[in-house]
DNA sequence: TTGTAAGCGTTATCAG
DNA sequence: CTGATAACGCTTACAA
């Protein structure tokens, strides 16, 4: 009995070719183990059959799925969209499937979407940033799963990285503002907890006053989520406490954006009055008025990269070697030097 | 022998609980089914191998797999990511993980991740758009795999939508455009081979033309792949040939904000000597200077709306009724009327 | 070169 | 309430 209308099996290529299940399965997956007279039959049986392969019955025959997982904080804005794309273009050419899920920047979510990922037998998987639950790692640790981070380099992390240098790039940046003259000096960051690059870029902005402490008379930090009204938000809530910074360094630039478009409801001119910095260098940075200076990440090739190297884990041709990307600061007009008092 | 370090099976479990893999199977799908004792002995083993189901294991033996694929065209903009995130939010709630993939606008690329989707057990598919070879949908028939388009609303067409009617929101704003006095009307679309919401947002400038040709004396009108860069050169072009346009509608707000910002180079002020509007109303619209006059989109209500739908279609309780949702103009400032001759 | 048959880890049916 | 056991569709030794 011929089942309606459910989708072919290797048995029913197998039975209107006239061969064996097996032959079939080899004449898609080495082909050239059968000869050519056998293999035309074949796939000219599973041309009309309309035939694809069972993917969750190769995987359990297989115990490999051709797949990567791959787990962003968030899809709402663009600062993983560029990376990711890329990764998931070399990833394709190379054959795997990516899987992304976005975790909110919530950390039980995340770990749920991570044994989601694994159950669903993820041959590797890309995380973003180190900072999570030790129980995590040990878990993938005892399944044997190839993890890589991204958009953040910890050479000594004991999961391989690739990404650049947050610290260092913020301290590279706040060294820039403080040479231009700004004393009194403000930052915006997104939440630090549980997040070590938004941990590393105040950490940059400190070590770089720490070491001009004679120049720069004030520094006040404010933390809040990513979002755009965010920045707004704490940009007013800077400026109306004690005196005014005149340089105000944000942790991304959705969150420089936001304090932009206070500043101008403020009345305030950017950078005359104030000045204000991104990080990240999404599109978004180039459509602020003014364009925002901001720190150059290389999303494209931290994802292509990533792809490459995180491929290589799963097929065990690399050993997974942290990798440091270079970071350049981008200077459009949001950033000037401060008025004469 | 206990093979090395490999994932714990339903089988190791139920051998620590002194049980069946059936009983195991049960406590884990249907705890009522089986007594609290052996339950509890059940899973106090489950939660010591830290055991999690082998995926393809339960799909081959269920057929289900709770999971819901979405192609969407691109993941590089705004565009999609509000409402994938609603739409991946309201399917979490109901126990359907989303698998993502982007097709880059390209049709063979959708078609590939369409049969890798199904392969992959796909409950059900959201695909964007009506727009693609007819082959592919016998293709789902034959499959049975239930479909639901979005972004767009065709009762007619042979798979139901969840939607807004492209062609009447731009014609309503075009409406407006020509009620403030514009006569030489020029049009930035996105490229509307394949793409049924491209089209029919130009079909919606071109009846309210046709509508008022007395009143309208030019119209032209580009079209573009949806990025910044094309919106700024299409902009340039528009303005070099022939009388310039005193109102420019672009097929979507990524067109638009390279289109005001192309203005802003050439030196021309928005909306004095140019107005400019949008389509979607993402973040962008409300980023740019000035803030974009646009068609407002209900993302979120859309991709939730959807959710529901479409998990209704796969578990049999909902037919797939098409569902139109309501678009709003929203005026802010780059629409004005025209300058006096 | 091709066929046979033993898994892969679940779920589900049917007895007990 | 619980236990055998037959699928599920494919890959892969091993035989022929």
């Amino acid at each position: 009995m011929s089942k309606l209308r459910s989708a072919p099996t290797l048995e029913d290529v197998a039975r209107m070719a006239g061969v064996s299940t097996a032959t079939v399965s080899r004449c898609l997956n080495s082909p050239d183990r059968v000869v050519k007279a056998t293999r035309q039959r074949v796939l000219s049986a599973v041309d009309t059959l309309g035939y694809t392969p069972n993917f969750a019955a190769q995987v359990m025959a297989a115990k490999r799925t051709f797949t990567i997982g791959a787990i962003i904080p968030t899809m709402e804005n663009a600062i993983f969209a560029r990376g990711l794309q890329a990764f998931q273009e070399e990833l394709h050419q190379r054959g795997y499937t990516l899987l992304v899920s976005s975790s909110a920047y919530k950390p039980d979510l995340e770990e749920e979407q991570i044994r989601t990922l694994v159950a669903r037998g993820a041959d590797g998987l890309l995380l973003i940033g180190h900072d999570r639950d030790p129980k995590i790692y040990e878990y993938l640790d005892r399944r044997k799963i190839p993890v890589l981070v991204a958009w953040s380099y910890l050479p000594d992390a004991q999961v391989p990285s690739i990404g650049f240098d947050n610290r260092a790039a913020m301290f590279e940046l706040t060294n820039r503002v403080i040479g231009l003259g700004h004393k009194r000096i403000g930052m915006i960051s997104g939440i630090s907890a549980g997040n070590d690059r938004a941990r590393l870029r105040v950490e940059g902005v400190r070590d770089a006053v720490a070491q001009n402490e004679l120049a720069v008379s004030d520094l006040r930090i404010i933390e809040t989520p990513y979002e755009i009204e965010n920045g707004a938000a704490a940009f007013s809530n800077l400026m109306s406490k004690g005196t005014r910074p005149t340089a105000v360094l944000c942790g991304n630039d959705v969150l420089a954006v936001g304090a932009i478009r206070r500043a101008q409801e403020m009345g305030l001119r950017v950078p005359q009055d104030v000045s204000i910095t991104g990080f990240d260098d999404i599109e978004l940075a180039r459509i602020a008025t003014p364009a925002l200076t901001t720190v150059h990440v290389p999303h494209r090739d931290m994802g292509r990269k990533a792809a490459l190297e995180l491929v290589g884990m799963v097929e065990k041709t690399a050993d997974g070697t942290a990798l440091r990307l270079p970071t350049t600061i981008v200077e459009r007009q949001s950033l000037g030097r401060p008025a004469k008092p």
